[in-house]
DNA sequence: GGCGCCATGTAAACCGTTACATGATTCA
DNA sequence: TGAATCATGTAACGGTTTACATGGCGCC
Protein backbone atom coordinates (compact mmCIF):
# COMPACT_ATOMS: atom_id res chain seq x y z
CA UNK A 1 0.00 0.00 0.00
CA UNK A 2 2.88 2.40 0.41
CA UNK A 3 2.76 4.57 3.46
CA UNK A 4 4.41 6.89 1.61
CA UNK A 5 1.53 7.89 -0.33
CA UNK A 6 -1.18 7.26 2.17
CA UNK A 7 0.34 9.99 4.16
CA UNK A 8 0.39 11.91 1.38
CA UNK A 9 -2.73 11.75 0.76
CA UNK A 10 -4.21 12.45 4.17
CA UNK A 11 -2.93 15.79 3.59
CA UNK A 12 -5.47 16.63 1.37
CA UNK A 13 -7.63 16.60 4.43
CA UNK A 14 -5.53 19.72 5.87
CA UNK A 15 -2.09 20.69 6.12
CA UNK A 16 -0.36 18.48 9.11
CA UNK A 17 2.43 18.01 11.00
CA UNK A 18 4.07 14.22 11.63
CA UNK A 19 2.22 14.72 15.14
CA UNK A 20 -1.08 15.56 13.78
CA UNK A 21 -0.59 12.33 11.14
CA UNK A 22 -0.38 10.38 14.08
CA UNK A 23 -2.91 11.40 16.27
CA UNK A 24 -5.51 11.61 13.08
CA UNK A 25 -4.99 7.55 12.59
CA UNK A 26 -5.62 6.85 16.83
CA UNK A 27 -9.04 6.21 16.36
CA UNK A 28 -8.58 3.34 13.41
CA UNK A 29 -5.45 2.51 14.33
CA UNK A 30 -6.84 -1.35 15.98
CA UNK A 31 -8.04 -1.70 12.07
CA UNK A 32 -4.89 0.03 10.22
CA UNK A 33 -1.88 0.33 12.53
CA UNK A 34 -0.48 3.82 13.19
CA UNK A 35 3.32 4.56 11.45
CA UNK A 36 5.79 5.11 14.19
CA UNK A 37 8.20 8.70 14.37
CA UNK A 38 10.70 6.74 13.41
CA UNK A 39 9.03 6.18 9.74
CA UNK A 40 6.56 9.00 9.53
CA UNK A 41 9.36 11.95 10.23
CA UNK A 42 11.30 10.61 7.43
CA UNK A 43 8.96 10.25 5.10
CA UNK A 44 6.83 13.91 5.75
CA UNK A 45 11.27 14.77 4.97
CA UNK A 46 11.40 13.11 1.91
CA UNK A 47 7.75 14.24 0.66
CA UNK A 48 8.81 17.64 0.96
CA UNK A 49 12.10 16.98 -0.67
CA UNK A 50 10.33 15.15 -4.03
CA UNK A 51 8.30 18.42 -3.61
CA UNK A 52 4.96 16.85 -3.28
CA UNK A 53 4.48 18.49 -0.09
CA UNK A 54 5.73 21.59 1.50
CA UNK A 55 6.88 22.63 5.15
CA UNK A 56 5.81 25.94 7.32
CA UNK A 57 7.33 25.97 10.43
CA UNK A 58 4.93 27.43 12.96
CA UNK A 59 6.14 28.72 15.53
CA UNK A 60 3.11 29.61 18.28
CA UNK A 61 4.39 30.91 21.99
CA UNK A 62 6.47 29.02 23.70
CA UNK A 63 5.42 25.74 22.86
CA UNK A 64 7.78 23.67 20.56
CA UNK A 65 7.38 24.55 16.91
CA UNK A 66 5.87 22.63 14.51
CA UNK A 67 6.54 21.65 11.25
CA UNK A 68 3.00 21.59 9.17
CA UNK A 69 2.94 20.11 5.58
CA UNK A 70 0.91 21.04 2.83
CA UNK A 71 -0.03 19.13 0.18
CA UNK A 72 1.22 20.68 -3.42
CA UNK A 73 -0.38 20.68 -6.70
CA UNK A 74 2.90 17.81 -7.47
CA UNK A 75 2.20 16.07 -5.16
CA UNK A 76 -2.17 15.75 -5.53
CA UNK A 77 -0.83 14.70 -9.26
CA UNK A 78 1.51 12.25 -8.14
CA UNK A 79 -1.48 11.08 -5.77
CA UNK A 80 -4.15 10.93 -8.55
CA UNK A 81 -2.07 9.05 -10.70
CA UNK A 82 -1.82 6.61 -7.94
CA UNK A 83 -4.81 6.20 -6.60
CA UNK A 84 -5.84 5.27 -10.27
CA UNK A 85 -3.62 2.64 -11.39
CA UNK A 86 -5.05 -0.74 -10.25
CA UNK A 87 -5.61 -1.67 -6.64
CA UNK A 88 -6.35 -5.65 -7.45
CA UNK A 89 -4.78 -7.69 -5.93
CA UNK A 90 -5.03 -5.77 -2.57
CA UNK A 91 -7.34 -7.75 -0.88
CA UNK A 92 -6.41 -7.06 2.83
CA UNK A 93 -9.37 -5.12 4.74
CA UNK A 94 -6.58 -2.62 5.90
CA UNK A 95 -5.45 -1.15 2.31
CA UNK A 96 -9.77 -1.60 1.81
CA UNK A 97 -9.43 0.99 5.14
CA UNK A 98 -6.54 3.15 3.98
CA UNK A 99 -7.69 3.80 0.41
CA UNK A 100 -11.38 4.62 1.89
CA UNK A 101 -10.29 7.43 4.21
CA UNK A 102 -8.60 8.98 0.96
CA UNK A 103 -12.35 8.62 -0.57
CA UNK A 104 -12.15 12.78 -1.22
CA UNK A 105 -10.07 12.25 -3.91
CA UNK A 106 -12.26 10.08 -5.93
CA UNK A 107 -14.83 10.85 -8.30
CA UNK A 108 -17.89 9.80 -7.43
CA UNK A 109 -18.55 6.36 -10.18
CA UNK A 110 -14.47 5.84 -9.04
CA UNK A 111 -15.99 5.52 -5.27
CA UNK A 112 -18.73 3.47 -6.42
CA UNK A 113 -16.89 0.94 -8.15
CA UNK A 114 -14.40 0.87 -5.66
CA UNK A 115 -17.17 -0.23 -3.22
CA UNK A 116 -18.31 -2.56 -5.45
CA UNK A 117 -14.88 -4.16 -6.42
CA UNK A 118 -14.60 -4.37 -2.66
CA UNK A 119 -17.99 -5.75 -2.55
CA UNK A 120 -17.19 -8.84 -4.96
CA UNK A 121 -14.03 -9.70 -2.96
CA UNK A 122 -15.39 -10.12 0.69
CA UNK A 123 -18.34 -12.15 -0.77
CA UNK A 124 -15.79 -14.13 -1.93
CA UNK A 125 -13.89 -14.66 1.10
CA UNK A 126 -17.20 -14.79 2.80
CA UNK A 127 -18.44 -17.84 0.67
CA UNK A 128 -15.11 -19.62 1.43
CA UNK A 129 -15.58 -19.11 4.85
CA UNK A 130 -19.25 -20.99 4.66
CA UNK A 131 -18.34 -23.53 2.19
CA UNK A 132 -15.95 -24.51 5.38
CA UNK A 133 -16.00 -28.45 6.23
CA UNK A 134 -16.60 -28.93 10.29
CA UNK A 135 -12.87 -28.61 12.14
CA UNK A 136 -12.25 -30.09 15.52
CA UNK A 137 -10.21 -27.47 16.21
CA UNK A 138 -11.60 -24.71 18.45
CA UNK A 139 -9.45 -22.07 17.22
CA UNK A 140 -10.07 -22.84 13.72
CA UNK A 141 -14.12 -22.76 14.29
CA UNK A 142 -13.57 -19.47 16.44
CA UNK A 143 -11.36 -17.78 14.22
CA UNK A 144 -13.85 -18.79 10.74
CA UNK A 145 -16.71 -17.66 12.46
CA UNK A 146 -15.26 -14.55 13.42
CA UNK A 147 -14.00 -13.91 9.94
CA UNK A 148 -17.56 -14.84 8.66
CA UNK A 149 -19.20 -12.19 11.08
CA UNK A 150 -17.05 -9.12 10.14
CA UNK A 151 -17.92 -10.62 6.30
CA UNK A 152 -21.26 -10.06 6.46
CA UNK A 153 -20.98 -6.98 8.40
CA UNK A 154 -19.04 -5.25 5.88
CA UNK A 155 -21.10 -6.46 3.32
CA UNK A 156 -24.01 -4.80 4.85
CA UNK A 157 -22.17 -1.72 5.32
CA UNK A 158 -20.76 -1.90 1.60
CA UNK A 159 -24.75 -2.25 0.58
CA UNK A 160 -25.55 0.29 2.68
CA UNK A 161 -23.33 3.09 1.25
CA UNK A 162 -24.00 1.89 -2.32
CA UNK A 163 -27.68 2.82 -1.76
CA UNK A 164 -27.07 5.82 -0.39
CA UNK A 165 -24.41 7.06 -3.14
CA UNK A 166 -25.11 5.10 -6.13
CA UNK A 167 -28.99 6.70 -5.50
CA UNK A 168 -29.14 9.47 -8.12
CA UNK A 169 -28.97 12.61 -5.71
CA UNK A 170 -32.28 14.24 -4.52
CA UNK A 171 -32.91 17.05 -3.10
CA UNK A 172 -30.40 17.73 -0.09
CA UNK A 173 -29.78 13.98 0.04
CA UNK A 174 -26.86 13.97 -1.81
CA UNK A 175 -23.41 12.76 -0.27
CA UNK A 176 -22.94 15.09 2.35
CA UNK A 177 -25.56 12.86 4.55
CA UNK A 178 -24.01 9.95 4.81
CA UNK B 1 2.88 -10.83 17.80
CA UNK B 2 6.02 -12.78 16.37
CA UNK B 3 5.06 -14.88 13.11
CA UNK B 4 6.98 -17.77 14.85
CA UNK B 5 5.62 -18.29 17.74
CA UNK B 6 2.12 -17.84 15.31
CA UNK B 7 3.04 -20.68 12.88
CA UNK B 8 4.31 -23.00 16.16
CA UNK B 9 1.02 -22.60 17.38
CA UNK B 10 -0.24 -23.43 14.22
CA UNK B 11 1.27 -26.79 13.93
CA UNK B 12 -1.01 -28.01 17.05
CA UNK B 13 -3.45 -28.20 15.41
CA UNK B 14 -1.98 -30.86 12.51
CA UNK B 15 1.15 -31.45 11.36
CA UNK B 16 2.19 -29.40 8.70
CA UNK B 17 4.53 -28.21 5.62
CA UNK B 18 5.18 -24.99 4.85
CA UNK B 19 2.97 -25.09 1.86
CA UNK B 20 0.34 -26.38 4.29
CA UNK B 21 0.56 -23.64 6.65
CA UNK B 22 -0.07 -21.16 3.55
CA UNK B 23 -3.08 -22.83 2.43
CA UNK B 24 -4.49 -23.16 5.97
CA UNK B 25 -4.28 -18.82 6.25
CA UNK B 26 -5.90 -18.92 2.68
CA UNK B 27 -9.55 -17.97 3.95
CA UNK B 28 -8.69 -15.32 6.54
CA UNK B 29 -5.82 -13.53 4.82
CA UNK B 30 -7.46 -10.40 3.85
CA UNK B 31 -8.14 -10.23 8.01
CA UNK B 32 -4.31 -11.68 8.86
CA UNK B 33 -2.21 -11.36 6.28
CA UNK B 34 -0.01 -14.64 4.77
CA UNK B 35 4.04 -15.05 5.09
CA UNK B 36 5.22 -15.05 2.03
CA UNK B 37 7.34 -18.47 1.33
CA UNK B 38 10.71 -16.24 1.85
CA UNK B 39 10.10 -16.03 5.71
CA UNK B 40 8.05 -19.17 5.59
CA UNK B 41 10.20 -21.40 5.10
CA UNK B 42 13.13 -19.82 7.00
CA UNK B 43 10.71 -19.26 10.07
CA UNK B 44 10.06 -23.26 9.75
CA UNK B 45 14.03 -24.16 9.73
CA UNK B 46 14.50 -22.39 12.55
CA UNK B 47 11.84 -23.97 15.11
CA UNK B 48 13.19 -27.23 13.64
CA UNK B 49 16.70 -26.49 14.74
CA UNK B 50 15.51 -24.91 18.41
CA UNK B 51 13.45 -28.24 19.03
CA UNK B 52 10.45 -26.74 18.76
CA UNK B 53 9.16 -28.64 15.74
CA UNK B 54 10.34 -31.75 14.28
CA UNK B 55 10.75 -32.07 10.49
CA UNK B 56 9.61 -35.20 8.53
CA UNK B 57 10.34 -36.02 5.32
CA UNK B 58 7.20 -37.66 3.63
CA UNK B 59 7.46 -39.22 0.13
CA UNK B 60 4.14 -39.77 -1.48
CA UNK B 61 4.52 -41.50 -5.09
CA UNK B 62 6.02 -39.21 -7.59
CA UNK B 63 5.21 -35.97 -6.36
CA UNK B 64 7.67 -33.63 -4.60
CA UNK B 65 8.57 -34.68 -1.18
CA UNK B 66 6.98 -32.48 1.69
CA UNK B 67 8.55 -31.96 4.79
CA UNK B 68 6.27 -32.00 7.56
CA UNK B 69 6.67 -30.07 10.53
CA UNK B 70 5.27 -31.10 14.10
CA UNK B 71 5.25 -29.66 17.15
CA UNK B 72 7.10 -31.38 20.03
CA UNK B 73 6.56 -31.23 23.99
CA UNK B 74 9.41 -28.24 24.35
CA UNK B 75 7.26 -26.52 21.30
CA UNK B 76 4.49 -27.01 23.02
CA UNK B 77 5.71 -25.73 26.29
CA UNK B 78 7.39 -22.82 24.89
CA UNK B 79 4.19 -21.69 23.15
CA UNK B 80 1.99 -22.21 26.45
CA UNK B 81 4.74 -19.61 27.89
CA UNK B 82 4.25 -17.37 25.06
CA UNK B 83 0.51 -17.55 25.09
CA UNK B 84 0.30 -17.05 28.82
CA UNK B 85 2.60 -13.96 28.90
CA UNK B 86 1.03 -10.60 28.86
CA UNK B 87 -0.78 -9.52 25.40
CA UNK B 88 -1.56 -6.22 26.74
CA UNK B 89 -0.79 -3.66 23.96
CA UNK B 90 -1.77 -5.56 21.41
CA UNK B 91 -4.67 -3.94 20.11
CA UNK B 92 -4.91 -4.36 16.23
CA UNK B 93 -7.80 -7.21 15.52
CA UNK B 94 -4.37 -8.71 13.32
CA UNK B 95 -3.32 -9.84 16.86
CA UNK B 96 -6.70 -10.46 18.05
CA UNK B 97 -7.55 -13.10 15.39
CA UNK B 98 -4.13 -14.86 15.32
CA UNK B 99 -4.36 -15.73 19.13
CA UNK B 100 -7.90 -16.86 18.65
CA UNK B 101 -6.69 -19.05 16.09
CA UNK B 102 -4.97 -20.99 18.91
CA UNK B 103 -7.65 -21.08 21.18
CA UNK B 104 -7.35 -24.47 21.62
CA UNK B 105 -4.27 -24.22 24.23
CA UNK B 106 -6.17 -21.96 25.98
CA UNK B 107 -7.76 -23.00 29.41
CA UNK B 108 -11.90 -21.75 29.19
CA UNK B 109 -11.33 -19.45 31.79
CA UNK B 110 -8.77 -18.13 29.69
CA UNK B 111 -10.11 -18.09 26.76
CA UNK B 112 -13.29 -15.87 28.53
CA UNK B 113 -10.52 -13.73 29.83
CA UNK B 114 -9.32 -12.97 26.26
CA UNK B 115 -12.83 -12.26 24.68
CA UNK B 116 -13.76 -10.46 27.68
CA UNK B 117 -10.46 -8.31 27.48
CA UNK B 118 -10.77 -7.69 23.77
CA UNK B 119 -14.39 -6.63 24.12
CA UNK B 120 -13.38 -4.02 26.91
CA UNK B 121 -10.52 -2.74 24.36
CA UNK B 122 -13.08 -2.60 20.80
CA UNK B 123 -16.12 -1.15 23.06
CA UNK B 124 -13.45 1.82 23.65
CA UNK B 125 -12.73 1.95 20.29
CA UNK B 126 -16.22 2.08 19.59
CA UNK B 127 -16.79 4.99 22.00
CA UNK B 128 -14.10 7.35 20.22
CA UNK B 129 -15.24 6.50 16.78
CA UNK B 130 -18.93 7.86 18.04
CA UNK B 131 -18.08 10.65 19.75
CA UNK B 132 -15.88 12.21 16.90
CA UNK B 133 -17.24 15.84 15.51
CA UNK B 134 -18.39 15.91 12.78
CA UNK B 135 -15.78 16.18 9.43
CA UNK B 136 -16.77 17.44 6.36
CA UNK B 137 -14.32 15.11 4.49
CA UNK B 138 -16.23 12.36 3.07
CA UNK B 139 -12.70 9.80 3.40
CA UNK B 140 -12.88 10.77 7.18
CA UNK B 141 -16.86 9.95 7.41
CA UNK B 142 -16.88 7.31 5.82
CA UNK B 143 -13.72 5.73 7.34
CA UNK B 144 -15.41 6.12 10.91
CA UNK B 145 -18.46 5.03 9.77
CA UNK B 146 -17.10 1.83 8.49
CA UNK B 147 -14.83 1.29 11.81
CA UNK B 148 -18.09 1.95 13.72
CA UNK B 149 -19.48 -0.84 11.91
CA UNK B 150 -16.68 -3.29 12.25
CA UNK B 151 -16.96 -2.37 15.93
CA UNK B 152 -20.21 -2.89 16.52
CA UNK B 153 -20.62 -6.20 14.35
CA UNK B 154 -17.37 -7.56 16.66
CA UNK B 155 -18.63 -6.75 20.02
CA UNK B 156 -22.01 -8.22 18.98
CA UNK B 157 -19.75 -11.57 17.85
CA UNK B 158 -18.00 -11.58 21.14
CA UNK B 159 -21.35 -11.06 23.41
CA UNK B 160 -22.33 -14.08 21.59
CA UNK B 161 -19.21 -16.35 22.17
CA UNK B 162 -19.19 -15.08 25.61
CA UNK B 163 -22.87 -15.78 26.26
CA UNK B 164 -21.87 -19.69 24.81
CA UNK B 165 -18.86 -20.02 26.67
CA UNK B 166 -19.60 -19.00 30.01
CA UNK B 167 -22.77 -20.43 30.50
CA UNK B 168 -22.13 -23.84 32.68
CA UNK B 169 -21.69 -26.44 29.92
CA UNK B 170 -25.49 -28.06 29.76
CA UNK B 171 -26.21 -31.89 28.67
CA UNK B 172 -24.60 -31.96 25.14
CA UNK B 173 -23.97 -27.58 25.02
CA UNK B 174 -20.60 -27.51 25.32
CA UNK B 175 -17.94 -25.77 23.69
CA UNK B 176 -18.67 -28.33 21.29
CA UNK B 177 -21.63 -26.79 19.86
CA UNK B 178 -19.92 -23.94 18.80
C1' DG C 1 3.49 -26.20 -25.91
C1' DG C 2 2.18 -23.36 -22.30
C1' DC C 3 -0.07 -22.46 -18.10
C1' DG C 4 -1.09 -23.37 -13.38
C1' DC C 5 -0.48 -26.03 -9.33
C1' DC C 6 2.52 -28.49 -6.16
C1' DA C 7 6.75 -27.89 -3.39
C1' DT C 8 11.03 -26.04 -1.55
C1' DG C 9 14.54 -22.93 -0.96
C1' DT C 10 18.17 -18.53 -0.91
C1' DA C 11 19.84 -13.65 -0.95
C1' DA C 12 19.34 -9.00 -1.46
C1' DA C 13 16.69 -5.14 -0.93
C1' DC C 14 13.27 -2.73 1.45
C1' DC C 15 10.63 -1.00 5.13
C1' DG C 16 9.41 -0.36 9.67
C1' DT C 17 10.05 -0.63 14.58
C1' DT C 18 12.81 0.05 18.63
C1' DA C 19 15.75 2.57 21.21
C1' DC C 20 17.97 6.61 21.99
C1' DA C 21 18.38 11.81 22.31
C1' DT C 22 16.36 16.44 23.43
C1' DG C 23 13.52 19.83 25.72
C1' DA C 24 9.49 22.61 27.23
C1' DT C 25 4.83 22.61 29.57
C1' DT C 26 1.10 21.22 32.54
C1' DC C 27 -1.05 18.71 36.10
C1' DA C 28 -1.15 16.00 40.48
C1' DT D 1 8.92 16.03 42.14
C1' DG D 2 7.46 13.09 38.87
C1' DA D 3 4.57 11.83 35.11
C1' DA D 4 2.17 12.83 30.93
C1' DT D 5 1.64 15.44 26.75
C1' DC D 6 3.58 18.06 23.10
C1' DA D 7 7.11 17.84 19.44
C1' DT D 8 10.96 16.39 16.52
C1' DG D 9 14.54 13.63 15.05
C1' DT D 10 18.50 9.67 14.05
C1' DA D 11 20.66 5.03 13.68
C1' DA D 12 20.81 0.35 14.26
C1' DC D 13 18.43 -3.66 14.13
C1' DG D 14 15.13 -7.00 12.61
C1' DG D 15 11.70 -8.94 9.95
C1' DT D 16 9.33 -9.45 5.37
C1' DT D 17 8.83 -9.13 0.83
C1' DT D 18 10.61 -9.62 -3.79
C1' DA D 19 13.05 -11.83 -7.05
C1' DC D 20 15.39 -15.59 -8.43
C1' DA D 21 16.23 -20.74 -8.90
C1' DT D 22 14.56 -25.57 -9.57
C1' DG D 23 11.60 -29.37 -11.09
C1' DG D 24 7.72 -32.65 -11.87
C1' DC D 25 2.69 -33.28 -12.77
C1' DG D 26 -1.77 -32.56 -15.09
C1' DC D 27 -4.81 -30.07 -18.11
C1' DC D 28 -6.27 -27.58 -22.43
Amino acid sequence: MSSRHFILGLLTQRSMSGYDVKQSLENLCWLIGSPSFGSLYPALHSLSEDGLASMDVIHSGDKPPRKVYTITDKGRKALEEWLHQSMDSETSQKAFLMRLMLASNLSRPGLIAYLQQRHARVAEYQEALQVQEETSDLGQRLAYDYGLAIATAELAWLDRMLEKIARPALAGEGLDSI
